[in-house]
DNA sequence: AAAAAATAATTAAACGCTTGTTTAATATTA
DNA sequence: TAATATTAAACAAGCGTTTAATTATTTTTT
């Protein structure tokens, strides 16, 4: 691998895992193999190199899920039901870079990065919101919900689940044992769980 | 206001803003109106000044929600309903300061502190999850819904939309002049779709 | 109640260390 | 031969913390 990658790769994972401020680049440039010098010739200063490594990852991820929204050979529920599993699918083996972009969104330090992980994260947002409006307006769900709300209450579902170890094995009521994130268990719980939720909350009473 | 506690407000404010880490104790200091080395003084340490700060909303919080829960006069629906009410309540109005418990809880820095700051977000989720459990118990809800995932939801979607300000924006459709956490509209908007959502997920049909 | 002693609070200055970044020289590749 | 990549070393600035001296407050003794 070039090291110009390498370099993103170990700020990513550094970034992640102890955050931007308390990762120096010298520690990044060890764990990269590089000389330190290598960081600012080639990316100019440590906070554009968060803001490269962000900026890959979101054009990365562009257009990903157009297709779902397209395909008309699913019915509503359906296109719900596999975005879901998308998502947690995407948001558990993205975890801890997950953690560094609502970091940098909860902090007012660099406002310019914060637009472009807001459009990151709207990515899995936006498709949820539109199946859902399709579905309202071929009659297939419920008139009068909240679709905006809804759409938080997905995300904010699978997001809640993954902030911590800790807090999952609290919220679970399972001991200091239980390991929530390293088998697929929890996946499928989550993933259930806001598949019926949200069959109570759009679909018509039959 | 004495020096001490003001440090520690002062100290809350900028961590919340700007993060541990991006914030240095001659800011404090500044911003507190004392010395420096008062911080170390009163402190030990700029680490040490971050749980106490913590530590004491920890204790002054405890035990807020518990005559909720025993409140025998509500019904488990309306008790939820108060519930979601004073949540969101409280994390609206705690919005900054909740960020920086959640990024401490997103790092690996601190490990000691991470069980305190879970401690403290279990106390909004303890409560819900007690009172679905007897409406569970009762009757008045139906069996087989995932308790756990169901407090999650809850609180996700409130968390959710607390996220930043063009976060929500983006969520709710809104115009960049749209300020959501300005006025009480989006509190109002939550509780109901909280409480809707929650109904037709716990509430047997009739 | 006044004076003396002891404790606590506050200060300016310095400490050693780490930070992100730059420089200027050298090695590599085109 | 020219452009690019890589290096070790140095840079200035900022960091959290400590020191030692001074002021303020409280406690004890007369």
């Amino acid at each position: 691998m070039e090291p110009k990658d390498k370099i993103i790769q170990c700020a990513i994972e550094l970034f992640s895992r102890k955050g931007f401020e308390a990762t120096s680049v010298r520690e990044i440039a060890g764990a990269a193999e590089v000389n330190v010098a290598m960081i600012n010739y080639y990316f100019g200063s440590k906070e554009h190199l968060l803001e490269k490594a962000i900026d890959d990852k979101l054009s990365y991820l562009r257009n990903i899920f157009s297709e779902l929204v397209k395909n008309t050979e699913l019915t509503a529920i359906e296109k719900i039901d596999k975005i879901i599993e998308l998502v947690i699918e995407r948001k558990f083996s993205n975890r801890k870079f997950n953690h560094l972009l609502h970091r940098e969104l909860s902090l007012a330090n660099r406002p310019q990065l914060k637009t472009t992980i807001t459009e990151l994260l709207m990515l899995n947002i936006t498709p949820i919101k539109q199946i859902i409006k399709d579905g309202v307006r071929t009659g297939e769900f419920k008139e009068g919900v909240d679709i905006e709300m809804t759409v938080a209450t997905v995300a904010g579902t699978i997001h809640y689940l993954l902030i911590s170890e800790e807090m999952s094995r609290k919220i679970l009521g399972k001991p200091a044992t239980f390991s929530p994130y390293n088998n697929s268990q929890l996946k499928k719980r989550i993933g259930n769980h806001t598949k019926n939720l949200i069959r109570a909350h759009l679909l018509k009473k039959q």
